[in-house]
DNA sequence: TGCCAGGTGATCG
DNA sequence: CGATCACATGGC
């Protein structure tokens, strides 16, 4: 089924993309610019981009131009991929992962901008999601520029040379507490050296460590291999896997061998399934 | 009040 | 290396 995109009055209707579930791929926490609006649709920031979108059955329905939703929304959501035979790869032989599949098999992995990706999940270590998201809005407002079309958000998130310059009353208005120092740091070496292209850079900057940086790769650069390690997927591993809850290694080898290059894709299943509270 | 939140960095042994 | 602790802020 190809991705179908028609224009009826101020609506653009995408047909053609099951599986998609918008509200799963939006709670799943890839991404933490977007909010609740009314009819149970969601408004969405990328960059200088947002877009208010309800999703009726298999329908996504979006406030923007035709043009708009080809040129920049499907790609951003990942729309054109073919999940159905990823998931069936991912289910053979493994139960737990079936299970995990028919909870939330929804998910896509939503292609966001690599720095936006790297400010939100650096703001997102210790820390919960309504209060990611808050600090996240407050960023804007406090450095970014304003959006070119307006709408639920007004302003992007700033650019690394903004940050960079941050005063300290600017981002202590964000209440990011210890992380604000993190944002300003990478932002500065970002502004250095270039956007990281590697793990290794990433690792590098300031409040980037081993999790964050999967977060990144996967959420920020589209690499499903990417599996990142949490609380939620220690917890998963012991619980549904066996693993010793502080065997790292142990998980980090068992998902590659056994998810290999979707491994990352496996972790969005897997993490939203045992946050759904279904596997106490 | 005290604990927890999609961890990281510093500082031990 | 592996364990331990501080780190800002806010909700329950």
């Amino acid at each position: 089924m190809r991705v179908q995109i028609d224009h009826t009055k101020n609506l653009v209707k995408v047909t053609g993309i099951q599986p998609f579930q918008l509200a799963d791929t939006l709670y799943s926490g890839q991404s933490f610019r977007w909010k609740e609006i009314e009819n149970g649709g969601f408004a969405i920031a990328a960059g200088n981009h947002q877009v208010k979108a309800w999703q009726k059955g298999r329908r996504l329905e979006l406030d923007c131009s035709p043009e708009e939703a080809r040129r920049f929304w499907a790609p951003y959501f990942d729309l054109k991929a073919d999940y159905a035979e990823l998931q069936e790869n991912l289910k053979k032989d493994d139960p737990v992962m079936a299970d995990a599949i028919a909870f939330g098999g929804g998910i896509r992995i939503m292609r966001q901008d690599l720095w936006e990706t790297m400010v939100m999940f650096i703001l997102s270590q210790n820390n919960n999601i309504p209060r990611i998201q808050g600090c996240v809005e407050r960023l804007a407002e406090a450095g970014g520029e304003r959006m070119s079309e307006p709408g639920a958000f007004t302003f992007v998130i700033p650019e690394p040379e903004r940050l960079a310059e941050f005063s300290a009353e600017e981002i202590a208005s964000v209440r990011a507490g210890y992380r604000g120092k993190y944002l300003i740091g990478t932002a500065r070496r970002v502004c250095e050296r270039g956007l990281p292209e590697t793990r290794e850079e990433l690792l590098a900057c300031p409040g980037i460590g081993p999790k964050v940086a999967s977060c990144i790769e996967l959420f920020g650069r589209h690499d499903l291999a990417a599996f990142p390690i949490d609380v939620w997927v220690m917890r998963l591993m012991n619980r549904l896997y066996g693993f010793d809850e502080r065997n790292q290694k142990g998980m980090q080898a068992f998902a590659e061998a056994r998810f290999g290059e979707f491994a990352g894709l496996a972790q969005q299943y897997l993490f939203y399934y045992m946050r759904s509270g279904l596997t106490d």
